[in-house]
DNA sequence: TTGCGTATCTGGTCTAGACCAAGTTGTTTT
DNA sequence: AAAACAACTTGGTCTAGACCAGATACGCAA
């Protein structure tokens, strides 16, 4: 006996999944039935249909933009965090249209967190570097930058919404020796969950980079946010 | 202006904050107030408690063991998924006591998949195992292991328990030359979240993985589902 | 002492609504 | 044509319960 949340689940799945071999007629232009079509047509209550929509979203099936409704998740982006392909480049690859978009920037003391990753003492200061990239018109990846003032200074305004490790390889002759990816799944809150449209609470997958340069100096430190439906991150061996 | 759920998510977060950092007196063996405890104490409904508990359980601050209640997460295991460290060492080296259960061993076709990743033809078979790796009692890994029979005769049952990668290395002379491993977040169901103590749909992280020797040739082809708050991977650079 | 049944506790699922706030759309005004 | 407003739709949050099923603890019988 299936409880009612996972029939809906099931069925839904389905349509998803006829939707993706290509037969578009269940759903326009990607949009699942709202909550109320949906406990209509099942004779159910919206915390039922939740549930299913929620279980989906956790398989990266479908994805939610607040308040506007819920929507058949894209193909993920695939992703070697390690690698120095840049966004648009791996974008382009894989058929998506890349986007960026500084949302701020400061020079801060920082987060202990991130001071400490970049081995910084007394009063030296970050570049703070706060930006939101989408694929399709769709924001996927929150990221904020840590850099360390005195080994950038003068940055370049103009190209922070580009690769910014070109513009470290051209403008500050970084050269990368070592990197330290950590990934794990966690929640977004606020301003994070608030520029990708999710709510407070939902789930993500959070990287944080730590990257070296010369003779393992700290010279960058990433956290990474990514709507999880939106990537698989790929790790060939070293 | 807070909702309620996000403020009983508060309270929780910093009273979890205060018992990992030594102070146990909030929490007895880790175990939280019972749902309707929260209710009595916030005077709110089970609903919103559960969608405090439910963000606090994407964070990996808490996990729950179906129908037995909420508990502080402890710390997460690090893994390096293209490392050959095997799971009783690194577990070991972090504190933590590993134990493993093998659940089923069958020869069979096996799923596409799997049997692409191996590049099998015909009608040659898989070996098929299902463990489930536990950290201190607390089940936190189901994986499914598929093995070109051929490739892998007379498997030594009485090792399969064991570390597989020692296994092959010893009576196989396997000699791994390239590994493939795919993240993403996704959600568990039915004998995967029984075994786990998990509900239908609750999300996790999948490791699908790819392992070859000689010329290329796949001889593993793993799918890993992690109790998300249990596990951070860590990716050093290539 | 060891089972075994039972009462109780826990979360899992669901009903049947309500009001709110943000996003969308259509209409009116400038 | 553009801006402003209003109506409507959507998900977000919440109330106040109900019943179910698995997990647990406990007392009783063998």
């Amino acid at each position: 006996m299936l409880s009612a949340n996972i029939e809906i689940r099931d069925y839904l799945a389905n349509l998803i999944a006829e939707y993706n071999a290509g037969n578009s007629e269940h759903f326009s232009a990607g949009r699942l039935p709202s909550e109320r079509e949906l406990v209509e047509q099942f004779s159910s209550t919206r915390i039922t249909v939740r549930d299913a929509l929620t279980k989906l979203e956790a398989e990266g099936l479908i994805y939610r933009s607040n308040r506007r409704g819920w929507f058949v998740a894209p193909s993920r982006l695939v992703y070697d965090p390690s690698s120095r392909v840049n966004f648009y480049l791996l974008a382009a690859q894989q058929n998506k249209t890349p986007a960026t978009q500084l949302i701020s920037q400061r020079c801060i003391k920082g987060p202990v967190e991130a001071r400490e990753a970049l081995g910084l003492v007394a009063k030296e200061k970050v570049i703070e570097l706060v930006r939101l990239r989408s694929l399709n018109g769709r924001p996927v990846l929150f990221e904020t930058i840590y850099l360390p003032e005195q080994r950038f200074p003068k940055l370049n305004k103009a190209r922070l919404e580009g690769s910014l490790t070109t513009l470290m390889e051209e403008e500050y002759s970084v050269a990368i020796c070592h990197e330290d990816n950590r990934i794990r799944v966690s929640a977004v809150y606020d301003q994070v969950a608030e520029s990708l449209s999710l709510i407070n609470g939902a789930p993500c997958l959070e990287v944080t980079r730590t990257r070296y340069e010369g003779d393992r100096q700290a010279f960058e430190f990433d956290k990474e946010y990514w709507v999880h439906s939106a990537i698989e991150l790929s790790i060939p061996s070293k």
